[in-house]
DNA sequence: GCAGAGCGGAATGATCCGTTCCAGTGCTAA
DNA sequence: TTAGCACTGGAACGGATCATTCCGCTCTGC
C-alpha cells in the first residue's frame, strides 16, 4: 500500500495494480447491473459483463455470497447517507421529496430489499439497517410538521413506495430511471394531498416489508 | 363426458371422476400461487402444493412451459373479462378506478407480465392482449371525459400503476390484497387530482412495459 | 372379476453453476 | 537482466437442480 517507486500515472498507480484497481471497480459495477437484472444470475454473467475472468472475481471475495453480501451492504450504505444528508435539508417536505428521488435514482431499494435471502448478514448490517429505520422515521415526521404530508401516512409507506418504485423496470436503464421518476411524481403528489378519502387498511408495520431478510432464499 | 350411470354427485360426477375434476382446479389454484411466488419454481412445487403427484401433472399439461401458456392466457382472459364489464360502468371514473381495483386484487397483473419471456405465446394470445390494450385505451378515454383524470395521464401509465402494485409482496396473501389497495388508494387519489405539478418526463410508450413479451427467457 | 384410467413418487438424464486449478503474462525488485 | 510473483483468463470438476419418464398400485366402471 506504499505509494511505492514505479512509474507514476494518473491516479498514482501504474501497471498490474493500476488494473487490479480497475477491475476491482468493475467488477462491483458489474455486479451491481446483472443481479439487479436477476438476483439468481450466475457468477459467471458478472464476470462477462466486467470483461475480466472469472479469477479476477474469486481473488477479491470467498464466495458468491460474499459479492452479494457487499453489494447489499454497499447500497445500504448509500441510503443511510442519503438519508443523513436529507436530515441536514432545511425544508422538511423538500428533505422526504427528495430523499425518495435520490433513493430512487440510484435504485438502492432492489439492492437493499430484493437481494436480501440470498446470504446470511451480518452484524453491523443489522445496526446499519436500524439506523436506516430510524433516519426514514426522522425524515417523515419533520415531514408531517410541515403540515404538507398527508396525515395518514406513516414510516412504513416509504417502503411501500420504494418497492413500488424498483418494480418499474425496462431493458434501458435511462429510460428506467425516466419512467420511475413519472411513477415516483405520482406518488409524491398523492402524499402531499390531504383533502381525498383516507387510506384504507391498516398502514404497513414495522419489518412487514422486509420478510426477505428473515428467511434463507 | 356423458353424464354417465355412476352414483350421482353435488357437481355430477362420482368417484375417480371427481377427484380427477377437482385436481384439474387444484393444480390450476397451486400453480398460480407457487409461480406468482417465483416464476421460475420447480414443477414438483406446483404438484406438492397441489397435494397431488407429479404424474396427475403430466397428465393434464404437455410440459411446464404449457401449464404456464395456460396460466398466463387464463390470467389475460381475466383481465379483458374485468374490463368488459368496467367499460359497462355508466361513471367513467368509476369505471377505470373499480376496474384497477379489481385487477389488483386478482393479481391479474404478475400473471400476464411476469410470467411472460417463459414461455412462447400462441397468436391468440396475441390477440387477446391486444384486445386488452383497446379496452384498457378505451377506459382512460372515457375516464378523462368526466374531467377528473389528471390531463397528463396516459394509457400507459395504467401499466405503472398495474406493476407498481404487483410489486408489493408480503408472504401472507390476504395481508399482501390488503397492502396493494392502499398503495393504489395512493396511486388513484393522484391521478385524479389535477392540481399539482405535471408528470416529469416523456410518458409510457405502447409496449414499452410489455418487453418480457418480447424475449425468450 | 377384469380392463384400464388415474395416480404417487422413484429413477433418469440433461443442464446449470459455484468453485478450483493451472498455465500464461508482464510488473517488480534486486 | 532475471527470478519471483501478483494477477489473470478460462477450462475442468463435482454437486445440485429439475423437467420428464417409468413403473407398479388402487379403485372405478362395467
Amino acid at each position: 500500500m506504499s505509494a511505492g517507486s514505479e512509474a507514476p500515472s494518473p491516479d498514482g498507480l501504474a501497471g498490474r495494480r493500476r488494473q487490479a484497481a480497475h477491475n476491482d471497480l468493475a467488477i462491483l459495477d458489474a455486479a451491481r447491473e446483472v443481479f439487479l437484472a436477476d438476483p439468481k444470475a450466475p457468477v459467471s454473467a458478472v464476470a462477462k459483463r466486467a470483461g475480466v475472468g472469472i479469477s479476477a472475481l474469486y481473488r477479491r471475495y470467498p464466495g458468491k455470497e460474499d459479492l452479494l453480501r457487499t453489494l447489499c451492504h454497499d447500497g445500504l450504505l448509500r441510503y443511510v447517507e442519503e438519508a443523513e444528508r436529507a436530515v441536514a435539508e432545511p425544508d422538511g417536505w423538500l428533505a422526504l421529496s427528495r430523499f425518495l428521488q435520490r433513493v430512487v435514482d440510484a435504485d438502492v431499494h432492489s439492492l437493499t430489499v430484493h437481494l436480501a435471502g440470498t446470504f446470511t448478514p451480518t452484524p453491523e448490517m443489522g445496526r446499519d439497517a436500524e439506523r436506516a429505520g430510524e433516519l426514514a422515521t426522522a425524515l417523515v415526521e419533520r415531514a408531517r410538521a410541515t403540515g404538507r404530508l398527508r396525515r395518514d401516512a406513516v414510516t412504513q409507506d416509504i417502503g411501500l413506495v420504494l418497492e413500488g418504485c424498483a418494480a418499474i423496470r425496462v431493458p434501458d436503464g435511462e429510460r428506467t430511471r425516466q419512467l420511475r421518476r413519472r411513477f415516483l411524481a405520482l406518488l409524491i403528489g398523492s402524499l402531499e394531498q390531504d383533502g381525498g378519502d383516507p387510506l384504507p387498511g391498516p398502514p404497513p408495520q414495522a419489518g412487514e416489508l422486509n420478510w426477505r431478510w428473515r428467511r434463507q432464499g
